[in-house]
DNA sequence: GCTTGAATTCAACACATGATGAGTTATAAG
DNA sequence: CTTATAACTCATCATGTGTTGAATTCAAGC
């Protein structure tokens, strides 16, 4: 008998080593960049892990618990600031826009970047965390090592994310599709003014 | 016999003039602002408005008719932009900066402003919307107009965007309690260096 | 080879969502 | 005064949501 379609196989445990705590927080970090922690339903997740939304709850808790599990370094500040803040002083504002670029580049790290900003934007919950995170682990930071002003710092880091969202989200031309170098021609000067 | 609670009064017509529809659309917006597109419900906005569901579908015929009503107008770039590029060239930066100061501190405009942010931000027809709006009305006309290229009148938007989300949005401080003053010290060169 | 515990699904709850069609009351047009 | 049309609610549908409790199957510890 040819069984039917696969993974449709009764409950209990499977045979073998099991990943599936990890597929699963896969999808649900894709579908929180997609849509936002409010759009983005556990039984969605669950469907998109081939797997039942119970089990989702079985291992997280909650569906907070997923969020905040899925979201778990969506950069590691402590890797990339110092990195940014080695350079010397009057480079600091192109070493920004290439870091920006660099997290914003690579495809994962994007995904959980606009996991949190989706997310904050249109929940209160998610928004207070992501403030925590901010001036705690950026903006403090940076302001202490560096000796800028929070004000400055905090222009400099709206300004990546506005264009960034102009960029990645709302796909706007002719700055979605700008290389990397012209990005840097063109916001670096900004920057430097920041942080110089 | 006193009636039970206010608005609880059958079906039918309710005498007198009619303002309904625009109370939906005052409690539309506010709602969309708070929530965005989807995190926003038809029954909610009818609950706010004091009314039944069904009546908010009368009246506007889906939810996207209700958001596309409510958004009319989320400011007329056609009275602000010309406010802003009437301005001596060297003071294009310092008009810019109070110029979204002006709108974004008006509640009824923020509003509609954010409630356009949030729902780009996770609805992907309204990211659609609001590409449209943005390259056709803002960056079209702004570039056109001042010979500034599109790359960089997109940066100094970028820019104010994103101040206005670390500002209003995730409530960062010191940002979202510096004066207007102070703002515009801090952001004016930054533009001025976009479009001088 | 039992037994404990983890992995997994099923069935169900209580509730929210967008939409529809029909019915009721008022205003406005003839 | 009659009639058409607009404002308004009610009951209901089909679907989706997060969450829970019980049941089943496998993997390890003894």
């Amino acid at each position: 008998m040819t069984e039917a379609a696969r993974g449709t196989r009764g409950p209990g445990r499977r045979p073998g080593p099991t990943e599936t705590r990890e597929a699963i927080l896969a999808r649900a970090r894709e579908l929180f960049a997609e849509k936002g922690y409010d759009g983005a339903s556990l039984r969605a997740i669950a469907r998109a892990a081939g797997v039942d939304p119970a089990l989702v709850h079985h291992f997280f808790g909650n569906k907070e618990g997923v969020f905040v599990e899925a979201m778990r370094f969506p950069v590691e500040p402590s890797v990339l600031l110092p990195r940014i803040l080695a350079a010397p002083r009057d480079e600091l504002g192109e070493t920004m826009v290439r870091s920006f670029l660099l997290v914003w580049g690579d495809a994962e790290r994007r995904a959980r970047l606009l996991a949190m900003l989706r997310s904050a934007m249109t929940n209160e919950r998610v928004a207070a965390m992501t403030r925590e995170f901010l001036t705690s682990a950026l903006f403090g930071r940076a302001g202490e090592v560096s000796g800028v002003p929070p004000l400055k710092v905090q222009a400099a880091v709206g300004h990546m994310i506005g264009v960034m969202i102009l960029r990645y989200v709302l796909a706007v031309e002719p700055l979605a599709s700008a290389s990397e170098d012209e990005l840097v021609r063109l916001l670096a000067p900004a920057l430097q003014g920041y942080l110089g």
